[in-house]
DNA sequence: CGCTTTTGACCTGCGC
DNA sequence: GCGCAGGTCAAAAGCG
């Protein structure tokens, strides 16, 4: 009996030991369960919520234990649970040494976990600053565009009584974000209604898309369809009289045709703005988010490497089309060369691409349409590299004698003028100008973002509208500005010089590189570029055809970009946004300017940039997709 | 089976 | 008018 006793009291000793030891150790660990639970609730109730619903809603690259903090709450319950099973357990073994390993591994996983928590945490917050930047940005492309178009009706309501809608409508300017808007005639034929532009609108405020689509219909390439612009037409044609009086007459048509592309567009209604896209890619195409089908190929005189054609598949009537073709110069650039303006709504991972051609052509456009007034004295415009960030736009027209960037007549195939985005310049002095843009343009973040290549690519992929690193690219921490591949120093200097800008962001892979929807941005956020846009709407809406409206752009004693391309300057536009394979084929490039001369204020193009190269093995597909998708 | 790619033929514009 | 080159078409082949 006595010994029953005293093995009935052991026995509660031990019971009461047990419960002790799991008391502590459930203290702890609530201590930090508690954190986890506070988590939990925040999730659901607080601010949190929308923070970590963020974090969810990014596909992390790479470091899966960075995912949102779900998964890891429901690891630390999970580990709650089992450290519970396992005390219960371990307190039955005589042996308490493992017992306390194990705590002691449990609570270096909570401390890990916990820790990770907190860094999604951080990052969940920046992304809701960029965000909300990036909001404020749209809301005040909003307001400009509203004011345009309120200029545009008051203009056009007092022109009616004295021209009809079809001399009308060539004038018309439509803005869009990223988007086909529907205030025109054409946008009537294809039936896009209010209420769908609005959902448009909606959409690209919802999908963030800032890109700035500026449409002169007049240009418009729209397949098949006669430009009816007799007002410009009869201007032109003056500006052909004018010409005619003071030159011989074989001399006439020399000086019209290299005078001006807006001439030749607006005298040759075939004739589109086009623009080309030059980048380092590896792959036998650039993934631009849309739809492509190849319908032609041809050998072209004076390059080695055939020259696809390929045609918009995203809607049946789309009438844009581009062209890929491998430099001859140099094989690793690839050039894409796109043409008209798509009628359809784009995919998300498309409008930034689409939305920066646009860009880049309604600069072209815009310049030309302000600098083909005769007589109309030095435009009050800017210059172009200022206020296209340093983005190297390099403008060709083959019709003349002078022909730029662009080696040779196969790479730039037709008299259409083009606009060449060069993507494969080496940067220079990027983190002087880096400060100015990273302190403008936040960095956006998107992982399933523009993706150029992969290591099992072919294709080059601008998705989302965002150049993004892949993950399997964690050196590349970030990259502003010029995308370069295999120049990590250039990187290096731009991410610290980001970091000092930007303190508060983590040196992580993935940092946020939208190069083609900060391109877009940089152009069309740019005062010296609204400015310019501003006076090239004015003098086409304002003036019409008339050769006194070139004045009212921006700073004074500037030069508009059509008295540039009247002279075949080369336009510092595009950003040198550059990639290559690199190892596993991944790349990586940046943004840059290459400008940096003292007489041109240089305010370069950070294009941040993430470049996720697509893992697709085929070569006209890229991740996630099978078909290629650009733009 | 449907879609895409390939590829030779055809069309068109331009220069001589 | 002819030749050249760019661009497009469409049938055949390939692919999933």
């Amino acid at each position: 009996m006595v010994q029953r006793t005293q093995e009935r009291e052991r026995e509660r000793e031990r019971e009461r030991e047990r419960e002790r030891a799991m008391e502590g150790v459930l203290r702890r660990s609530s201590g930090r369960g508690g954190v986890v639970k506070e988590e939990t609730r925040d999730q659901y109730t607080g601010e949190e919520a929308v923070v970590v619903k963020t974090g969810n809603k990014r596909p992390y690259h790479g470091n899966e234990d960075m995912k949102p903090s779900s998964p890891n709450k429901k690891d630390s319950s999970c580990n709650k649970q089992a450290l519970r099973t396992h005390l219960e357990r371990s307190s039955m073994e005589p042996d308490s040494i493992e017992s306390s390993s194990s705590r002691k591994e449990q609570e270096n996983r909570l401390v890990s976990a916990r820790a990770e928590m907190g860094e999604v945490r951080e990052e969940n917050q920046r992304l809701k600053m960029h965000l909300n930047r990036i909001m404020k940005d749209y809301q005040i492309l909003q307001l400009q565009f509203h004011d345009i178009i309120q200029k545009e009706s008051n203009i056009s309501t007092d022109t009616s009584n004295n021209k009809d809608q079809e001399t009308e409508e060539p004038e018309l300017v439509s803005l869009s974000l990223g988007r086909f808007s529907g205030y025109s005639k054409k946008n009537e034929k294809n039936k896009i209604p209010s209420e769908q532009y609005n959902i448009e609108h909606k959409n690209s405020e919802e999908g963030l898309n800032l890109g700035l689509e500026c449409k002169f219909e007049a240009f418009k390439s729209d397949d098949n369809e006669p430009m009816t612009n007799a007002r410009s037409r009869n201007s032109f044609e003056e500006s052909k009289e004018e010409a005619k009086e003071t030159l011989p007459p074989s001399k006439v048509l020399k000086t019209v045709r290299s005078g001006d592309d807006e001439i030749s567009l607006l005298n040759n209604p075939a004739k589109k703005t086009r623009v080309s896209v030059r980048a380092r890619c590896d792959t036998p195409t650039m993934n631009d988010g849309c739809q492509w089908r190849k319908y032609g190929q041809k050998i072209a005189k004076g390059n080695p490497c055939p020259r696809a054609y390929y045609r918009c598949t995203v809607a049946p009537s789309c009438p844009v089309r581009k062209q890929v073709q491998r430099c001859a110069d140099d094989l690793s650039i690839l050039i894409t060369t796109y043409e008209g303006t798509h009628n359809h709504l784009l995919p998300m991972s498309a409008t930034a691409m689409a939305s920066t051609t646009s860009a880049a052509a309604s600069m072209l456009l815009s310049g030309s349409s302000s600098s083909s007034r005769p007589g109309s004295g030095p435009l009050a415009t800017i210059s172009t590299s200022d206020n296209l960030h340093g983005l190297n736009l390099y403008l060709t027209d083959n019709t003349r004698s002078r022909q730029f960037y662009l080696p040779n007549a196969s790479q730039s195939p037709s008299s259409f003028p083009t606009i060449t985005l060069d993507l494969t310049s080496t940067p220079s002095s990027l983190s002087s100008n880096f400060d100015r843009f990273s302190s403008t343009y936040p960095l956006s973040y998107d992982p399933t973002s523009l993706n150029f290549g992969s290591s099992e690519s072919n294709s080059m992929s601008w998705g989302n509208g965002f150049l993004g690193y892949g993950s399997h690219q964690p050196h590349i921490k970030n990259q502003i500005g010029t995308l370069n591949v295999g120049r990590t120093e250039p990187v290096e200097n731009i991410y610290q010089s980001y970091m000092q800008k930007n303190p508060t962001t983590p040196p992580q892979q993935s940092l946020p590189a939208n190069a083609i929807a900060a391109a877009t941005k940089a152009i069309t956020a740019d005062p010296s570029f609204q400015s310019a846009l501003a006076a090239a709407l004015t003098s086409i809406i304002g003036n019409g055809s008339s050769g006194n409206g070139a004045n009212q752009s921006g700073g004074p004693g500037g030069e508009n970009l059509g008295q540039k391309l009247k002279r075949g300057e080369t336009f510092q536009v595009a950003s040198n946004y550059s990639t290559t394979t690199k190892g596993n084929g991944c790349a990586s490039s940046y943004l840059n300017s290459s400008s940096t001369t003292s007489s041109r204020p240089v305010s370069s193009m950070f294009l941040p940039s993430s470049l996720p190269f697509s893992t697709s093995k085929s070569a006209s597909t890229s991740a996630g997709d099978s078909r290629e998708h650009t733009n």
